[in-house]
Order: structure tokens, then C-alpha cells, then sequence
DNA sequence: ATGAAAGCGCTAACAT
DNA sequence: ATGTTAGCGCTTTCAT
């Protein structure tokens, strides 16, 4: 441990300035000095220090990023296609888990200022509570808002357009033949849990079906269990369930069969999301599809750019998602191949 | 952006020093200067550059974590145990993937060590194409290995014991009546799944049952469903089959009974882990259970130790797991109680 | 092309 | 108790 660039330059006869350059390649040297260093640093076992360059250039090629929890199958892909439309730029990253705490996503904020991130990649946990350390680290750093965000304040942000996607959803159960809807969510402490269940009233408003109370609760495969169970304990079924997440959708699929109803022939279901094990469940789930990897590359490219000009408007990107129909919905009653 | 504590010290008028320790409390100052410079310092907005610390300190406060990969719930699950671990000790997380690929693995490595963490948890992904870095790595920085290891060489680690881990699954399943087994895990590229499949091996020949080749592929759903196909095609299927995972058991169930077959009643399914959706699949899953907790805290604990004195013989500790009997194996023909 | 030296922000001697 | 200063390892002027 501890061989510096002084004990290369040391070892190859020149100085550190020398040394420096030939390491890094960005200057001009005479090959022979480039040849020496290289010896000398590789026999050393020579490993730049990140942090001293760090405190150098005034950069650490690291970017923060904190989801409100990893268990998520959707985080963890997210999580998964940032790093990777990272991979190539140098860039590494910090990721933390919020744990659906907003002020442990505070906290996760600090450090990482502290630890001087060059930017920043934040799904705010908590619509009101994420608000004053989402804007006091944007005012530090670049920072993007990714799936969910806060509400007031500006700050970037992509994700996909809620509202869009339940309609989907939605329209598509009724051109199925759903008299009555209703929505399985999360309590209303997000963005995207907010503007899932309006987008769904919206719709369903719209299309003029009976809409039944809403089950809220998490966006976990626990709650759409017990959401099941309630709605078969409620002893009236819906034609329909659009389900705030795949998660709630798949432990709403299995309580529902579990409980004799027949999936789609007595109740259609659809999830949000479609990831994790939405192919793999029993029947195949419809979903809508949240196209993850072009959401990351945004939020990626987004940040570079906010880099360059500071003070413009803050942009809000919403990508919109399709409708994946799978076997958990009839198919539409006017026959349209889908 | 960019308020050092020169700036402080300025604007509370006592020289860089003084607010230093004013700041950090570690020494004496008169509560009137120690009043000046915390005033200064809120009114102003600093915040201390954790890179310049690290740089003085020679220590950073942070410790690198790499799995194999975060999509899969095990991981996910001893993540945040680790995490949850390290909370209250100032020491920050980084942590990565290595995508199950050892260059990728290697790569990460390289660059938590070039930010100076002040230790490593690993899961290496390979148990021979991982060795290098990992000894490379723990030559340079306390290591420990957390859950899978590499062969040769010595690095400190902790886990489970595979062996009887799946001794006792297998022990289970033929005091349950089991006379003809077989295990579906992954390929024999991770030292869980080379233990696991030979302490298999190894229980089942003293039991003296009958044992069918075993269906190697990934700790995965979809490979679980898929060796729950074969198991069917296969035309005989054994009276019990021990998983490598909860995921590969959980896929397994889902096609055995999707092709006809009455779980426990005809064929008796054991996983391995208890984490994520073992307790929520239907029937619920009879699992060997990971210590998770207890695991993190060890690896933790080492990790401290490692610091202190280097030279050391290198510990191995092995968590004894327990099974955890739910529903998807038969109850012990000798009657007793579970 | 190369070297000497300043300086990134911080803390811990060392002096006062 | 407080101030002055060296130095952590690096890159980049600025001279030569």
C-alpha cells in the first residue's frame, strides 16, 4: 500500500511532472520516458489515488444515485440500466438505498454531497416530505429526477407519463367488456402513486364505468395479496383491477385464483411496470411497459447537460409507456388484434 | 457551490484552526468561538469536501461492497443487511455489481480500490476466474468474502454452511418417505453451487437413495421453470427435489403443478435461502434459511478485525442454517413434530 | 520535452 | 485556547 507517483518518478529517474504526464498520456514525452515510467510504475504495483485527483481537478467521476429501495424489482432494473449507460463514460456510481425513508434519503443526500458526487440521480421516496433536500442538493449539483419526483420547486425529471399509461390500461379492460373498475395501488405518498390512481379515475370517468373505492396500500407483492382477499371478501367482484405496480398485480392474481375466481374469464387484471417476474407469472400479466432503458439513457444525457448551462428552464420528460397485453385481460369485445 | 472552511474562518473571524476543531468538536475552543463558527458556518452553507478529509486522513469512511448481482433477491436482501449493518458507524457504502461476469468484476474492484476504500465485502462471482482479483485485492485493502468464495489462496469469510444446509433439506425429504431425489441448481461456476449439489451428493448416498442427475443451470425463476419442465418430460418424476435457491424451487413448483403434479403429495420441493417471495409462493415453500442478519454482522465484525492486525491466519466461519418446514414438502413419516 | 512549484480543502503537529 | 504551517497525492501552469 502507499507507492505515489513520486516513488514512480523516483524509480524511473525523471520527476513527477514527468511521470505524471507519461501516466496519463495526455502530454507529450519522449518515448524513452514513457517507457520508463511504465516499467517503473508496473513493477511498483503503481495505483493512482483517486481521491488525491479528485481533490485536484476538482471532479470525481462518480455520480450519486438513491432509489427509494432495492427490493423493487423495478429500482433494481432502473438501477441496472443507469450503471450500464454509465459503464463506458468512466463515470462510476454511488447508489443508495432510501428504504422508503425520507429522512434517510436526506441523509444519503448529504454524503453524498459531502463525498462530492459530479451529479446527481434521485427517485424522490416521499411527493412532500423528499421536497427540501431534493431542491437544496439541486442547487448543489446536476441532478435528475428519475420515475418519481417532488411536487413544487423545479428540478429535472424524467420518467413515463402515468396519466397515459393507466388510460391504456384502463381503456383497454373496458374495450374488453369491464362495466366495473377498480384500482389497486400504494398509499398516495409518491408521484407515480398520485397520478396512477387519477389518471385511472380520469379514464374510467371518462368512459363512464362504475368505479369501486380504491385499494391502497404498497407497492409490494404482500399488499396485492391482501388487496385480493379483500375484494373477494367484499363479496362483489369487479370486472376489472388495474394494479398500481406488477408486483401488487401478481399478489392480486394469486389470491384472486386462490379464492376461485377465474382470471380473466371473471375479472381481468392489469399491472404497471413490466419487469421482474410480470412474463413469468401464472397466467402471463398484461402490463404497461415502462421503457427503462431509454428512461436511463435520458436521465444520463439529461445530466450532462445540465452541467453545461446552469440557470435554464428545468425540463420534465415523459416518455409514454404502451400496453403489453399479455393473458390476465380479455381481449378486446370489438375483436381489434391487438 | 465551493465555501471552504477558510471562508468560515473568515467570516468568524478566528483563523482556519480554530474552526477546524470548532467544527469537528474533537478539541477545546472557547464556546464563544465554537458559537462565531458554527453561526458563520450555517449562515454561509458549508459543507465539509469529504474527498479533502479522505485525502488528509488517509482514510475515506467508506468500504466497497460487490455481488454478482442485485436482480437477484438474495443479494438484494444481505445488501441491505450490510447496509443496515454499517448505518450507525459513519461508514458509507458503495456498492456494485459485477452482472455474475468476472472482468466486469474485476474492473469494479480495480476502481473501488483506486478510491481508496477502507475495506471490501465480496461475493465473488466465479470460484476460479474470480481468484485473481480477489487475492489481488485483499493483498491491498482488508477483505472479506461474504456468502460465495473463491478456492485457493486465503481470504478471510463467512457464509452458511452449504453442506449441511442442504444435508438437512435432504435429510428432511426421505424422513418425509422421499426414496428416489434430485437436485436442480445452477452450474458449478460459484462455490454455493459446487458445495450445495455435493453436500447433496453426499446425504443422499448415506441415506441410500435413489438419486437422479441433477438439472444444472442459473439461480434463476426461469431456470426453475424450466427443470420443472424437463423433470415432467422426463416422463418419471422423483419423489423429491432439493433446489439450489428459493428462485429455481419457486419456478420449479410453478411448472410441476402447472403440468399436473400435486405438490407435496407426489413430489416434495425444498429451496434454499428464505428470502423474498419463499413465504408468499403457493404453496408456501419449505426452505433452508440464511442467517442473513447474523451473516452481515459477522462480515462486518471481521472486516473491523482484519483492520487491526494484518498477518493473520484467515477465518473462515460458517453459519449452521436451519430448515424452515412450510408447505411444499411432506411432514416426517416417523411422526414427529416439526 | 522536462522540471520546480503551487495549490485543491482539510487536520494535526508545533508554536505561541 | 488559538494561530501558523506542513503535507496528504495529484495535475498543471510557468519557467527553462
Amino acid at each position: 500500500m502507499g507507492v505515489t507517483i513520486h516513488d514512480v518518478a523516483r524509480a524511473a529517474g525523471v520527476s513527477v511532472a514527468s511521470a505524471s504526464r507519461a501516466l496519463s498520456g495526455r502530454r507529450k514525452v519522449t518515448p524513452e520516458v514513457a517507457e520508463r515510467v511504465a516499467r517503473a510504475a508496473a513493477e511498483l504495483g503503481y495505483q493512482p489515488n483517486a481521491v488525491a485527483k479528485a481533490l485536484r481537478d476538482q471532479t470525481t467521476g462518480t455520480i450519486g444515485m438513491v432509489v427509494p429501495g432495492i427490493g423493487n424489482p423495478f429500482f433494481t432494473t432502473i438501477v441496472e440500466a443507469v450503471e450500464h449507460e454509465l459503464q463506458n463514460s468512466g463515470t462510476d456510481l454511488l447508489l443508495c438505498s432510501s428504504r422508503y425513508e425520507p429522512q434517510v434519503e436526506a441523509r444519503r443526500l448529504e454524503t453524498l454531497l459531502a463525498r462530492r458526487v459530479d451529479g446527481l440521480i434521485i427517485s424522490p421516496c416521499d411527493i412532500e416530505a423528499s421536497v427540501p433536500a431534493v431542491l437544496d442538493a439541486a442547487r448543489r449539483v446536476p441532478l435528475v429526477q428519475l420515475d418519481r419526483h417532488i411536487e413544487g420547486g423545479t428540478a429535472d425529471w424524467v420518467g413515463v407519463d402515468d396519466e397515459a399509461g393507466v388510460t391504456l390500461a384502463v381503456e383497454h379492460v373496458i374495450s374488453g367488456g369491464a362495466r366495473s373498475v377498480v384500482f389497486a395501488g400504494s398509499r398516495l405518498v409518491s408521484s407515480s402513486a398520485r397520478l396512477r390512481l387519477s389518471g385511472f379515475e380520469r379514464a374510467a370517468a371518462r368512459a363512464g364505468v362504475e368505479i369501486l373505492p380504491p385499494l391502497l396500500g404498497e407497492f409490494t407483492l404482500e399488499w396485492g395479496i391482501e388487496a385480493g382477499r379483500r375484494l373477494l371478501d367484499s363479496g362483489r367482484l369487479p370486472d376489472a383491477v388495474v394494479c398500481g405496480n406488477d408486483e401488487i398485480a401478481v399478489g392480486l392474481l394469486r389470491s384472486l385464483r386462490f379464492g376461485g375466481a377465474r382470471v380473466p374469464e371473471d375479472v381481468s387484471v392489469v399491472g404497471f411496470d413490466d419487469v421482474g417476474h410480470a412474463t413469468m407469472c401464472d397466467p402471463p400479466l398484461s402490463t404497461v411497459r415502462q421503457p427503462v432503458e431509454e428512461m436511463a439513457a435520458e436521465a444520463v444525457r439529461l445530466l450532462g447537460q445540465v452541467k453545461a448551462a446552469d440557470p435554464r428552464p428545468a425540463q420534465r420528460i415523459a416518455i409514454t409507456p404502451r400496453l403489453v397485453v399479455r393473458q390476465t385481460s380479455r381481449p378486446s369485445a370489438a375483436g381489434v388484434a391487438e
